[in-house]
DNA sequence: CACTTCTGCGAGCAATAGCTCAACAAAAAT
DNA sequence: ATTTTTGTTGAGCTATTGCTCGCAGAAGTG
């Protein structure tokens, strides 16, 4: 055995002495330099040496700590600015309540601040629970801005009505799209975007803070659909193109790529900002929004995320 | 389920996201406090909280880690002021080799020392093996006292003659103990301590700043009874009262109290002090010193010890 | 319903830990 | 043998953490 080998090893010794006396024996820096007779430094440098090389290990026993490592990862892999991962209920699997609640969280906290602040929402259920959830806050100086229409082409509306719901709680200012979320055609777009309100919509959007949207699955039964914001032709035309999900009705494929095409052509919504100006949040869990959460993380599409302990794990094992 | 148990578990929860930010993630309490949207101090208090409730557990993967962890179990239970316990050495396992070795470096960091001192030595395998472990150092000012004398009652003398070797390594300035171990009679004993020269060894024994004694087990090759100090009636007679060990010829019970009766009384070395006045490090491994050790430590014969992974394993294990 | 008790909070301050830098020493290259 | 390089050290400074205290709201009590 070399004399280098020796010496590194007798470090390590003393990393793992030093580590152990900090972490497991609780004891300061000082105290443990005066036991090992070194500088109060060096035991400074055995310490952060143990814990680099891995010496010295971490275990939260917590049912937290799946979830805190989920989206730990999930904010380093698509550079989020936060991730939310909620537990896994045994009691309600599949639920959306937990997601739910976390997203009214995320928006009380926002919303909570005095400043007048604009807050742009997109539509779905899960947008839906959490305004829901969220207590009543006097902030009539705040902004409630939809991105994206509610009515069908053919007049009738969804029932998730998010901005009126939340501003109805803020008792803040409102402003929904009064339009279809996809129009008959593309003339019928251009002319609604021609209209002053859409203008003011996007001056608007440009002043938020937030953005919170569902993000949804491309597919018969898929929210859009269901509803009846797509035709039978619309759902296939996407499929073929490869289209993995949608944000406030623009389809984009498996990378994250807002798609070209005839439908993204009539949809009426404020386009996507790509990467985000804002904070962008997308929540969603369950199997069925595995593909599309993965394929905007992916374009970079949002820029936080609030899901489950399933959907989140789905999403990282591709 | 009750509103304060839903409330403390909420409060669990938020202490192990915390800690886990804090311990895995590696995050500062600051950041941890925007982005869980609390103070700081309330951060703190839960990450404190997170590790007195063990949520949070420090794991280190190294040998050394079930030494500490002994040596820590040790220090506790017998009020040490140290405890050094050298892994076990699967190449040469009872060897002594790995305590001489740490005695000797306890004797280097203190003798290192400019400031004039007085240290006490007793004798031994142990002891004589860490002094041949010690680099030389030059300390003429320190003085070198032995606790105990190094001839048989017939006039030949043990080997281990730590106090000459100790002081030649550091060309300090030697007391050793012209007598024997054990006298023939009460007298005997009595004559030897009104010498001038035992005064003077107690005096300096007064101003030590520390003891270093081995440890050894009352039977028939022990130590004292192979070199001749004690005769085969002498280990009877200490075995009948009890004795569990001896230290520079002091017996003592398996309390650790020093045994009244005729072998005890013709000991020639400087008493023993209890509690200790003064730093006491024993030094002692293998399954014979298991016995004496454990007495000794409970008795406060020594406030500091020197052994191995697998003796300071079964001393605890009583 | 008023009052007391108690828990938990944040501010401010003290203690602890981490970082940077200049100096030095050992190893490598010339 | 000398110079260069590389790595290590502790001092000094800054950032981070932990502790104490007074206050405020919740819970309990007469």
């Amino acid at each position: 055995m070399s004399d280098a080998v020796r010496t590194a090893e007798k470090r390590m010794d003393d990393a793992a002495r030093a580590a152990w006396l900090y972490f497991i024996g609780g004891k300061t820096q000082d105290e443990i330099a005066g036991q090992l007779d070194l500088s109060r430094q060096a035991v400074q440098r055995l310490v952060a040496l143990a814990v680099s090389e891995k010496l010295i290990r971490f275990r939260l026993d917590h049912p937290i700590a799946a979830c805190m490592e989920l989206a730990s990862r999930l904010t380093d892999r698509f550079e989020l600015q936060f991730c939310d991962v909620i537990p896994g209920d045994a009691q309600a699997p599949g639920s959306i309540a937990g997601v739910a609640v976390a997203v009214a969280m995320r928006l009380e906290r926002l919303l909570t601040n005095k400043a007048p602040m604009v807050l742009c929402v997109g539509t779905g259920r899960t947008m839906r629970t959490a305004v829901e959830e969220m207590d009543t806050l006097d902030r009539p100086q705040h902004k409630i801005v939809s991105l994206v229409g509610n009515m069908a082409s053919d007049g009738h509306a969804s029932p998730y009505d998010v901005v009126m719901r939340l501003a109805d709680k803020l008792g803040a200012q409102r402003f929904p799209m009064p339009a279809p979320v996809i129009t008959e055609t593309i003339e019928d777009r251009e002319a609604l975007q021609g209209q002053r309100v859409f203008t003011l919509l996007s001056e608007l959007r440009a002043q938020a803070r937030a953005s919170f949207v569902g993000v949804g699955e491309i597919g018969w039964n898929a929210p859009m659909h269901r509803d009846g914001f797509m035709t039978d032709a619309d759902v296939s035309a996407l499929a073929e193109q490869g289209a993995a999900g949608e944000i406030t009705a623009w389809s984009f494929d498996a990378a994250g790529r807002v798609l070209q095409g005839p439908i993204n052509d009539r949809v009426a919504s404020l386009p996507l900002e790509c990467p985000p100006q804002r904070l962008t949040v997308i929540a969603g869990s369950g199997p069925s929004k595995i593909v599309p959460i993965r394929a905007a993380l992916a374009g970079h599409l949002a820029s936080a995320l609030v899901t489950d302990e399933a959907t989140a794990s789905a999403i990282l094992s591709n």
